[in-house]
DNA sequence: GAGATAAATGAACGTCATTCATTTATTGGT
DNA sequence: ACCAATAAATGAATGACGTTCATTTATCTC
């Protein structure tokens, strides 16, 4: 028969379908149906619906910008990477416990970026033994922002119970409204800088 | 008919599921027989199988220890409360993205926590506007180590990819051999260091 | 043109969370 | 002590969902 499917076609399918509807309509059926096409059939392409969402995350990374570690001070090329990875993933959060725990073997795309970091590390006076706890760091300090940044506006109204917390009812007040794109812009930035910080005091 | 039933012991039982079983194992059906009980018999005391999880989640935020706020340096009680929180929900990551996002204005546990950890922020001389950010980062931060604490140790193996990403291959081998409880408990310690070392930096 | 092969189909399965009409036990009022 | 009201448990049913499989269909190779 007609070759209508491949992984390619389904990963592009499945992200335009994420985009529109959200993980929650990432079901097989939905996926065919983009597809024009019966859900069993996807089964001659991938073997699971998990190895669909593999297949979203290797492009999804290939998609990340490690750009400055080859071009910057290691300082703005971490900044660079970590604000474009956590913008990718915060629209993708659903992905970040398959990926924290995949190993990197068969990600051809992840092990670019992988390989990419870490030149950008030893070039900057690294040593060797320091660079992938400190990817690690980071890269967990980044997977939880991207949850962050789907939490709405109003996360901390301590609501009737503010009289019993009054020392961070009055701390998130003092905070004022919130301008940014995601609420919780200001606390990345903070905390961003602070590993950036501890983290470039490793190098030789 | 006799009250057999009620959160708590829901939430107990939930909690006991989840330890043997995983979350995998955590389904109504299997929740219901363990309490002896008719699955349908579980929606007179909560409304879904969600209302469960966000029982689970309370109950663990209770577990998390941050008395060092009121009783050590500012350093040592972020330490002691960081590790505590991580190794709490490294096995319960399912909740994360649950957490991350779930308003805390009927949580009092949670609310009991940031209380706390205002307080001893204050206590530290943090500007008022510094601490929930410094907060959230902090937590982003321990949220993704749970995640990792729970990837393989060999998560980084680059396999047969591993001529085309010589750097990375070499930092990973540097590393040697893991020994800690979890293989990223390296990376959690430097990490949650240069954190500490930076946002306390913040204090007046 | 025949046979092998890759790929699509549709029916079926098992597992879930959830709903609902019904039954059953307990409680409060008289 | 009885009766009505109410809280709580039951079991059958529903609708998603991921996945499997025997069968059919189209394309490629010799």
């Amino acid at each position: 028969m007609a070759a209508i499917l491949d992984q390619d076609g389904i990963t592009a399918a499945a992200l335009e379908l994420i985009s529109k509807k959200g993980y929650d309509g990432l079901t097989m059926a939905a996926l065919a149906r983009s597809l024009g096409v019966a859900p069993s059939a996807l089964y001659n392409h991938v073997s699971s619906k998990d190895e669909v969402l593999k297949l979203v995350e290797e492009d999804l990374m290939s998609k990340v910008d490690f750009g400055g570690f080859s071009t910057l001070p290691w300082e703005d090329a971490v900044r660079q990477w970590a604000y474009s990875y956590r913008g990718i993933f915060a629209k993708h959060t659903p992905l970040i416990s398959v990926i924290a725990v995949l190993p990197v073997t068969d990600a051809p795309q992840t092990l670019a970026m992988y390989e990419a970091v870490t030149e950008g590390f030893l070039r900057a006076g690294f040593p060797e033994q320091q660079i992938i706890p400190s990817i690690v760091a980071l890269e967990a300090y980044i997977f939880g922002a991207a949850f962050d940044a789907n939490a709405p506006a109003d996360i901390f109204d301590s609501g009737k119970l503010a009289e019993s917390t009054p020392h961070f009812t009055s701390a998130v007040r003092s905070l004022g409204p919130q301008t940014d794109n995601y609420p919780s812009d200001l606390a990345f930035s903070m905390g961003l800088d602070a590993l950036i910080a501890g983290l470039g005091a490793l190098r030789a």
